[in-house]
DNA sequence: CGCTATAAATGGAACGTTCCAATAAATCAA
DNA sequence: TTGATTTATTGGAACGTTCCATTTATAGCG
């Protein structure tokens, strides 16, 4: 049907009798344009089977309607989550982003951030991969090109950040924890590369401090932040002289794999142990038993780092103010019920 | 440090005292350059803060590295999966490639599929979304664009497909309910809209009929395919006069939500209700009941794909073969132990 | 030396758009 | 009618790259 090279405004402009100045004011929806021109116009377009190529805009334009989205983990349901969140806004807006993963490798992340640079982007959406050097994304401001991270910051930069309060979602379940009962507490997974880490373990010692947890009563294990991690930090603090009972783990992940090595040891996590996860992705409602969770509003946050990231561009700046998403502990079944009165209770 | 307008070819020239042509070829990495003359042009380049403008480049080349993957539904971890395998081959291939959801969103995919053809993509792996008219990619295939469809097929294209052996995992996995005990099966998600469900389906049916259930004793409850749409068979199901005792689950999601239902209702997965998944998702193995599944080995097909795109590519072709993936079934705790020989067990 | 062969570097046209300035056509005022 | 105003349309230059055809420099050979 169409042939074989592709076809041009010229193409276009020839098979509709109009110039192709004409044809380029059509494409752009100019009210300048006669709307019977208009309709010959977009009837050859049809006919010809013509492809716009914005590339070629661009070069004139000089302001791209490209928004890219570097993700770090891409088969961690809650970044997946971040995404669609961003998704829905950009939609709206009539803008289609593009979605890169970077699996956590920083190596990775420098090459889709110069190829989506080299696409010419408008603007980039960042949850940067752990051991980003704190200069990788120099090149991409001095540049002029917006940026903003979601979920994660890195050490000292002036990139806005939209992310949860994960201080205080640490405080508020760790205090969930004493409440219940608890006086040997541990937290789990992450590790010291990340600021987030240091936000929500911040968090726990500091709860741990005010309801009069000594230093000695906490266990602080690192590890992988997976559900393999998980079940690491769980053996490891098992062998300890005086385990933990209850443990605060960095993000839902570890919290699956510390249920399931409890399972694999024949206990139940509410009951021989109390794990509180963080992020409550959508799968912490439906585990069993269900896991008592961190709620951070990914989806919105993913929202609101897209209207940060519209607002910048229309606004041609590079700045933009932090954001901090509220959080709120969501209890369900994991750390079990209340472990002062169930002394009583107890065979 | 970088002017405000953007660095270009000739400004990287002039400060190396060459001409645009010599850094073209610097960029290039051709050999016939002087050694010395690619360090200088190279400093340059670093000193400016230079970024490639592939749009400009592709203008002349006519044919771009930038490769398309269109995901149906990123939140789903069997797509996320897949794109990761895709990536893992793209990398190797030193091309990034731009991933975008349409949401199982028949207009935002036709959005996404036109942006992506705007900006002169090399190619398109797709998981087509639900209800996608046959004409979707017409378009595309008359651009001479090659697209490779991935999990899902459309019901006349001849676009190549890789996909797993559907049918096949179906019968698998009904065969082994039937020679657990199983009289009364259920096959439960899916809706006819999509070919995949008929493969699925019809090879449950066809493994009936060879083992000798009758059409009264099977019980097919449409649905969505997620969790949702899992508890709903399932509440549907045990509505039912004569009940089944077993369920082929359309996939993973569903059966998971089958699980929850059984659970709800105080009935236990593979001792009460078998209910066996399809697509073996990294969750299915830590799942409480674990979770007998068929593996379809998601990321070896997102490889696959990847390596026919490449081909198709090289080869200049906007054909290539389909390639049906192996199937196996991976039994774990959800369908219970052989009923036949549990019989005498029975307290 | 002159001549050819090879290596290295270069100028210019082309790619498909946008947008400004200019033109052409239609309408209006007097 | 004429000139001014508005409405539609158009040609041409520019955007940043590639690549062909040339030019210039370097070396090889008798």
């Amino acid at each position: 049907m169409a042939s074989r090279a592709k076809a041009t405004i010229l193409d276009i402009a020839r098979e509709a009798g109009v110039s192709k100045s004409t044809v380029s004011l059509v494409l752009q929806g100019s009210g300048l344009i006669r709307p019977e021109t208009a309709v010959k116009v977009r009837k050859a377009i049809e006919d010809v089977g013509y492809v716009y190529n914005r590339g070629a805009a661009n070069l004139r334009k000089a302001h791209s309607n490209v928004i890219g989205m570097v993700i770090n983990d891409l088969t961690n349901p809650f970044f997946a989550e971040l995404a669609v969140g961003m998704e829905r806004v950009f939609q709206a807006a009539g803008i289609v982003p593009f979605i890169a993963n970077t699996a956590e490798n920083p190596v990775r992340q420098e090459e889709v951030l110069k190829s989506l640079m080299e696409q010419g982007v408008a603007g980039l959406i960042v949850s940067p991969a752990r051991g980003t050097t704190p200069g990788a994304f120099r090149r991409i401001e001095t540049a002029g090109v917006p940026i903003v991270f979601a979920m994660r910051r890195l050490p000292d930069s002036r990139i806005p950040v939209i992310a949860p309060d994960n201080h205080r979602g640490a405080v508020l379940a760790t205090e969930h924890l004493i409440r219940r009962g608890h006086r040997r507490l541990a937290f789990f997974g992450g590790s010291s590369d990340l600021v987030v880490y240091h936000e929500r373990l911040g968090g726990f010692l500091e709860a741990c401090k005010t309801l009069g947890i000594s230093a000695s009563d906490r266990l602080i294990v690192e590890g992988e932040t997976s559900r393999k991690g998980g079940m690491a930090c769980l053996e490891t603090a098992l062998a300890a002289a005086e385990p933990p009972t209850a443990a605060l783990c960095f993000n839902d992940a570890v919290a699956f794999g510390v249920m399931l090595a409890l399972r694999r040891r024949n206990l139940e996590a509410g009951v021989d142990f109390a794990v509180v996860g963080f992020d409550d992705v959508t799968e912490a409602e439906h585990y069993s038993p269900a896991l008592t969770s961190v709620a951070v509003d990914t989806a919105g946050l993913g929202e609101r780092a897209a209207h940060v990231m519209l607002k910048m561009i229309q606004s041609r700046t590079t700045r933009a103010e932090d954001h901090t998403g509220a959080v709120s502990l969501v209890v369900r079944e994991s750390c079990g019920p209340d472990r002062n009165s169930q002394v009583g209770d107890a065979a």
